[in-house]
DNA sequence: GTCTCAACTATCCAAAAGGATATTCCGCTC
DNA sequence: GAGCGGAATATCCTTTTGGATAGTTGAGAC
């Protein structure tokens, strides 16, 4: 029997997640609903095999509250889960030790295997949550600042071009790219034309 | 009872880890030595809930024969597997359509785990190893040609600094970091600095 | 010891980049 | 049509880069 621990605030999640864990069979699981009633039931009972955390939930207060339940855990496995959390948030997680990353849009049989198998210490997140496109990036902060042409302009920097010859290939004077490579410092706060390349390639608009 | 093909050219592979799923229970296996065999079965038998492939096996020729595997399986789940392979080769194959890889440094009972995972449909890469470090990066074709120094410099050329201030940091004085910028863009076919800069951050070298 | 090589330094020069200001041209609004 | 703002241009100037050539130092090889 693999003792597995579910805290979540909202009752719905709880039960039918429950209900689903316990019809796999081989589980004996406990559901509590906030962090403190979790760490509790931890310290009771010597740690579960696997503990589930919800991400947003009395007590949590982010990742501060996965530190507490890995320690109240005595190092057994500890995962978050999540209806909205991003990409980002999953990748701090695993780096403060969290031994995998749940979100809830999974399929209710799919998290049963992922639940045995962190249960036996393996880390798991879905690959698709993964590798779905990065929230943080669709909307750039930067490209919605730049008119067109500097975005022309940023692109022949990327490409380590001379003034002169960004000049030529869009058919402008060389003091014209000029300016536009000064008004591009100037939004990106980059202190010249190398600085400016780099943040727009660490931005992924390159 | 879930159908899986496992097919790989090592007697020793293959026994060991047919015994280990068949011994989990719900598994029906089938074991083949080659590509041409497993499409074969796959053919005969009208697909299998999961067709695990080993990367380096007669008529693999890379992801080729996945491509192939795929076809003959009528889209049903194809994971591969190896024992050699890194990151960049793990994401080829999902990009080509894999349902999961994995290496075989994994435990047999999380292997097990994977295999339902991946016979349900549900893509599986273990955590570690998309985490460990990119082996394609360890041996940087450019961090082995460039000096300690050079290194410097060009991290200096990253974060956008002038010479001066680079020859500040480094407490040198500011032609030295002009030669070492021009050695740097030799070595690295680089039009200038930017280009350079950028061309580091390609790497993945800042 | 001498030789060699790499890293650093020194001067000098030309080109590119960066910055300031003013002008023209165009499309827009009022 | 007057007025306005943005994009492109022109002129002028300073700083930074890029490049060539040559001299110094220190470590290691012979």
């Amino acid at each position: 029997m693999i003792r597995v621990l579910i805290a979540d605030d909202h009752v719905l999640v709880r039960e039918t997640l429950g209900a689903f864990v316990e019809n796999a069979g081989g589980f004996e699981l406990t559901l509590v609903e906030d962090l403190d009633a979790a760490c509790a039931r931890m310290e009771e009972t010597r740690g579960y095999d696997l503990v589930l955390l919800d991400y947003q939930m009395p007590g949590m207060d982010g990742l501060a509250g996965l530190s507490r339940a890995m320690e109240a855990n005595r190092g057994k496995p500890v995962a978050m889960m999540s209806g909205v959390a991003n990409r980002k948030i999953a990748q701090e997680a695993m780096e403060a030790g969290a031994i995998g990353f749940l979100p809830k849009t999974m399929g209710a049989n799919s998290l049963v295997n992922a639940i045995r198998f962190m249960a036996m210490g393996e880390q798991f997140i879905p690959v698709a949550f993964m590798n779905e496109p990065d929230e943080s990036g669709i909307d750039h902060p930067l490209a919605g600042k730049l008119s067109p042409r500097e975005l022309e302009v940023l692109g022949g920097l990327c490409r380590g071009m001379a003034n002169k010859e960004i000049a030529r290939e869009l058919d402008l004077q060389e003091v014209t790219i000029k300016m536009n490579v000064k008004t591009l410092c100037r939004k990106l706060e980059a202190k010249n034309r190398t600085h400016a390349a780099m943040i727009a390639k660490e931005a992924g608009l390159f």
